[in-house]
DNA sequence: CACAACTTAGTTGTGCACAACTCACTGGGG
DNA sequence: CCCCAGTGAGTTGTGCACAACTAAGTTGTG
């Protein structure tokens, strides 16, 4: 926000109650914040047919077109437990296509059908709607983003190692 | 990308596909950001037999003592529809009670057990692992949550609006 | 070639989130 | 007093997240 020229957070100079209440903000926060986001997508994807991470797969096909359930999970950080049953229902709306690929028969790609392609249009008025009701200044939204991102890779580290 | 002074987000500026990239890593970042917050807690809450969100309501039990469900639902933006089950998992766990209020026999008070109350100091530690693992300091998660309750608010408003 | 180790999708089971609904209770106005 | 609108908790059904598992295909090594 602003200078902080310290680099040391001094965690440890605060005390466990207080961590607990800072925490619970923290939490509480980061889960509601993501909920609210979910809830106004819930409303402004209706029209699509669309939830939540559904939009946000076909964003990622959208952009990066057809590519294997895999390529997919690793840009969303979602594994196949979520995805397969995910795609099927895109599968049964009409949206995309199922193969197994020719070259490796253990990998399904996914690929957009025309109705899938064409969907893109009608979402391009979404996002515009989105940023404008959270009330942030682009420049907010670029610094959530780079801290939110921060935030991930250290926890994935974390859970990692 | 550089020093931009500008307070004026001017979005209506930026044209609609770049609106979709940037819609797409907020989106993302945000969902991931959650996701993984929440499977960094799945660890550090496995010996205390919590969840997540088990741990949220526990926090707002341990802070504010009995309650009912709809306050505790306020307090975490959450509905009956997830909290009956849930609270009723934490009964069978023996973490709390449940009881028809007296004065209004339409609301069930939660209160915690002993062993609720006591849980309370094997959790005191999880929250300095939490907030070392992110990596971030003090001051960015005082920033991070000033920003995610602004946005949260707003998107709740123009959802209720 | 044969076979073990690995990879990729998919399945199963548990729990959360939420919309839509039911049911019981409350309190106010005929 | 009686009815009725409103409120609080719970239920049902759908979809997501994830751990643990299975099934099928691939690849490297003897």
């Amino acid at each position: 926000m602003t200078t902080a020229p310290s680099p040391a957070p001094d965690l440890s100079a605060v005390p466990d109650a207080e961590l607990l209440r800072l925490d619970h903000q923290v939490c509480f926060s980061l889960h509601a914040a993501s909920r609210a986001f979910g809830g106004y997508y819930r409303q402004a994807l209706k029209d699509l047919g669309l939830t939540y991470s559904q939009y946000l797969v076909m964003l990622v096909l959208w952009e990066q077109g057809p590519q294997s359930v895999k390529a997919i999970g690793e840009r969303l950080h979602l594994d196949s437990g979520t995805l397969s049953p995910l795609l099927k229902r895109l599968e049964t709306a009409g949206l995309v296509r199922r193969e197994r690929s020719r070259e490796d028969e253990r990998s399904v790609v996914i690929d957009l059908t025309d109705e899938g392609a064409g969907l893109r249009e009608r979402a391009l008025s979404v996002p515009r709607g989105v940023l404008a009701a959270t009330g942030l200044s682009l420049e907010e939204v670029l610094g959530l983003q780079e801290v939110l991102g921060r935030l991930t890779g250290a926890l994935g580290e974390s859970a990692a190692g």
